[in-house]
DNA sequence: GACTGTAAGCTACACATT
DNA sequence: AATGTGTAGCTTACAGTA
């Protein structure tokens, strides 16, 4: 019952002719950092800005009562929340004497610090086929008109 | 003041100081603080030409510590004090190599444009590391680098050679370093980057005294010219179409006559001289008969290499009229080198010795008997073959209007599609694959065959039929093709996900993510199996596959609120799953940490992306964590191992938005599990 | 209680952009 | 020059180890 079926005939034309191309673009420039896989991944944040502006459009567009009804609690509940996790048991306080340090690290660290090679993965890869190059330009379709119909009266 | 003391040593040369303080920076470069790593590897690197006295413990000079801590050191400025200071020579080159594909970009940065630039000989590093650090360098995610590798090659390794670019290209070996494209792609950036300075003139001399530098660059420029689209300069640099078409014939002439010293070379002229000519205007009527008459007489010629081949039928469907006159005269060639081998078969010494230089390479695949005469048959059946696949990557027309190709799909594919020989049957599907692009009904009838291909072949045929596979339910829909085939489309994705061969999986899951993302195809179970797959310790070293995924889920999940959805509802069982393997890894595997697959999935799954790429929350889910947190509270009580990790990931979600309902219900099971615990 | 590793938040700085 | 962006490093806190 999974298995649904949603398709039209060709999708890579379909889909390289309509916006859906532009679409797929714009992951080429948010995606451009973090390609090179799961071990070399970092949450890039700094959103900020743009939630903010989201926030403030909701604030516009949205009553005040939602706002307040729903992100107030959700921020002093989630605090409980974190007391919850382990925070009654806290240790008595104390003064951390501090002895000498062991200065040296322990490098079993095997990673060369390297970057895996990069195979420029983008949404290029994923408009084509796999057997048939797409040429971007075509090359009979000028000549066509006055050839096309020559040939097929000649054939037939 | 390590670095002060090694100054000052050097001033009051004393033995016993200078072996105390020594040993004293031997342990300092295994400091837990990187600043104090970084003084004592800048005063170990004042040392390093003055001393190659083994370290009594490990046996290590200055240099081989330091170039191990060039590899090792978790701190980028470490590693970067070590690049800077370490003086080149044969031992430490390859390591300063290696810092080219350093995880900080910096790094790459100053490799390029501090030490590589400096070098005082550029062929003292081997072609092939060479090419590869140009390619890694000229295609660089960051654009400094990019910069300095491409600085590198126009200011300063030009210098070498004099500033003279032909001289420069010799030296490169640039015959080497066509794999890849990656000779073009220096030689477009030089070009781009001392255009202006210098004045490139084709003239007649010019074209006849070729060499493969020469060629290689008239071949580059063209290109350049052309993506540029200045078109004024693109005429004046090139001859008209009747003179490049002598000069063609010229050179291949001169390749037939070589001696073997010079046949590579004029071989590769030939090469850029048939690319040079795809960017020629055919609308010049004599130009273009004269063109296609050439190409018509080398294309029947024995032993012609792949691309040499690839370029004449690409230049013989610019020179015809249209597709239909195109698919004639590729036929008409092809029955003539049928014809042509079969009367060979009969005499000729000559050529089965050219055969057989030529069979070389694909002998290792043809079965056993060296029988010249079959090798022969077998070698114009394979070449028919490649001319038949250039000429259909080519075609668009369907079979209909084009039905010349019924009689080469009937009298040349078909029965190498069903020939024993492992060659014939690869290229012969290659060929069926491109057919069935053209007519609908071909490809349904073909369906099963492809699928047996798929369960059934070799590995080699196996990759080409799934290819295909997946190339037929992007053109004509998943329901019409699963039709064909019932349900064995699904359970064939997911051999294929698990199959042991890295490039099956990674072919699997590219079809897949284009189907999948084009909405052709949308399955919870399949997509489970592809996030499984990536974080699994077996695709640890599978790079295409790690990257087409890496790329793939976030444009999944982020440019579609249904997508997320159906993300959502396998994330939290695909995580157990993965943390379980994650417990159970064995010696020597590894995978990513929970925490960081936690931290992924939460990304995927967090609407905020999926908001900023719509540009609206309309029909977005802000509540989609909430839901996952519900989820992960309920499995929380149960399974303790996987307390910590889905924690983790409980931190992760954005719950800000969350409608009361859900967040009531995450408060009171939480409330529930503190109870519990206490 | 010492000592580690890890995670998160903050600050300062270098860099790029305009 | 003024601005924003991204990163490295520092600090704090906590949990596990033995």
């Amino acid at each position: 019952h999974n298995t649904m079926e949603i398709t039209e005939t060709d999708q890579v034309t379909n889909i390289s002719t309509n916006q859906e191309n532009e679409l797929l673009s714009y992951f080429d420039t948010t995606l451009s950092k973090n390609w090179a896989g799961p071990t070399h991944w970092k949450l890039r944040k700094t959103k900020s800005t743009s939630v903010k502006q989201d926030k403030n459009h909701d604030d516009g567009t949205n009553s005040a009562a939602t706002e307040r009804s729903q992100k107030k609690p959700s921020a002093r509940l989630f605090t409980i929340d974190f007391l919850e996790g382990e925070d009654i048991i806290t240790d008595d306080i104390f003064a951390l004497p501090r002895r000498a340090n062991i200065t040296v690290n322990n490098t079993k660290d095997h990673s060369l610090h390297l970057l895996p090679d990069d195979e420029n993965f983008s949404s290029k890869q994923l408009l084509r086929y796999f057997m048939k190059p797409v040429f971007s330009v075509a090359r009979w379709k000028n000549k066509n008109f006055k050839s096309q119909t020559d040939e097929t009266t000649e054939i037939v | 003041m390590y670095l002060i003391l090694t100054n000052i040593l050097f001033c009051y040369n004393s033995e016993d100081l200078y072996q105390d303080l020594k040993s004293a920076l031997y342990y300092r470069i295994k400091d837990k603080e990187a600043s104090v790593r970084i003084q004592a590897v800048t005063a170990l690197s004042r040392l390093q030409s003055a001393d190659d006295e083994p370290d009594q413990k490990d046996g290590l000079t200055i240099i081989q510590k330091l170039t191990w801590i060039l590899r090792h050191d978790a701190s980028a400025e470490v590693r970067r004090v070590i690049i800077l200071n370490l003086e080149i020579n044969d031992t430490t080159l390859p390591s300063l190599i290696e810092r080219t594909r350093d995880v900080d970009f910096i790094n790459r940065r100053i490799v390029f444009e501090r030490k590589l630039s400096q070098i005082a000989d550029f062929q003292v590093i081997p072609s092939e590391a060479r090419f590869k650090l140009i390619k890694s360098g000229l295609s660089d995610r960051d654009k400094s680098v990019r910069k300095a590798a491409g600085k590198m090659i126009a200011d300063s390794w030009i210098k070498q050679a004099d500033q003279n670019l032909l001289e420069f290209l010799e030296r490169m070996d640039i015959m080497d370093g066509m794999a890849g494209g990656v000779s073009e792609k220096m030689l477009a950036s030089l070009l781009e980057l001392r255009m202006s300075s210098m004045s490139i003139k084709f003239d007649g001399q010019f074209w006849e005294n070729l060499s493969p530098e020469s060629a290689f660059l008239a071949y580059v420029y063209t290109n350049l010219l052309h993506s540029k689209k200045m078109e004024e300069q693109l005429d004046e640099i090139l001859p008209e179409v009747t003179r490049h078409a002598f000069y063609i014939q010229h050179y291949n002439n001169l390749w037939h006559q070589a001696t073997k010293e010079t046949e590579g070379e004029y071989e590769f002229i030939v090469a850029q001289m048939l690319g040079v000519a795809k960017k020629l205007d055919y609308a010049d009527e004599v130009g273009r008969r004269k063109m296609y008459s050439v190409l018509r007489e080398m294309i029947l010629e024995p032993d012609l290499p792949d691309d040499h081949l690839a370029s004449l039928v690409n230049l013989m469907s610019l020179t015809a009229m249209d597709e239909r006159d195109f698919t004639r005269i590729m036929i008409d060639v092809i029955s003539d080198i049928q014809e042509q081998a079969d009367i060979d078969d009969v005499d000729n010494e000559s050529s089965s010795k050219r055969i057989k230089l030529e069979g070389l390479a694909a002998k290792e695949y043809l079965s056993d008997e060296a029988d010249p005469q079959i090798l022969q048959v077998m070698l114009a059946k394979l070449k028919c073959l490649s001319i038949c696949k250039f000429m259909l990557e080519i075609c668009e027309e369907s079979l209909q209007d084009n039905s010349t190709i019924y009689g080469i799909l009937n009298q040349l594919v078909i029965p190498a599609v069903q020939s024993k020989e492992v060659v014939l049957r690869e290229e012969g599907l290659h060929c069926l694959g491109l057919v069935c692009h053209l007519d609908k009904d071909l490809a349904l009838h073909n369906i099963t065959l492809f699928v047996h291909c798929v369960s059934n072949g070799h590995d080699e045929l196996k990759k080409k039929a799934l290819m295909i596979l997946f190339d037929m339910i992007m053109k004509y829909g998943y329901p019409t093709v699963s039709e064909k085939i019932g349900d064995v489309s699904k359970s064939l994705f997911e051999l294929c996900l698990d199959n042991v061969s890295p490039d099956i999986q990674y072919i699997a899951s590219e079809g897949l993510a284009k189907l999948i993302l084009s909405r052709s195809y949308k399955n919870d179970d399949t997509l489970k199996l592809l996030v499984l797959l990536y974080f699994f310790p077996t695709s640890i070293d599978n790079t295409k596959l790690q990257q087409c995924l890496t790329y793939f889920f976030p444009a999944y999940c982020h440019s579609s609120s249904e997508n997320q959805k159906m993300m959502s509802s396998i994330a939290i069982s695909t995580l157990q799953d993965l943390i379980l393997t994650y417990l159970d890894l064995e010696e020597g595997e590894s995978m990513a940490a929970p925490n960081v697959i936690s931290e992924m999935i939460a990304h995927w799954t967090d609407p905020r992306p999926l908001v900023e790429y719509q540009r609206s929350n309309d029909d977005v889910d802000m509540s989609i964590q909430g839901k996952m947190a519900v989820d992960i509270l309920r499995t929380l009580h149960r399974a303790d191992i996987l307390r910590r990790a889905f924690c983790h990931i409980l931190t992760k979600l954005y719950l800000d938005e969350v409608d009361q309902q859900t967040l009531k219900t995450i408060l009171d099971l939480a409330e529930i599990i503190e109870k519990v615990q206490l």
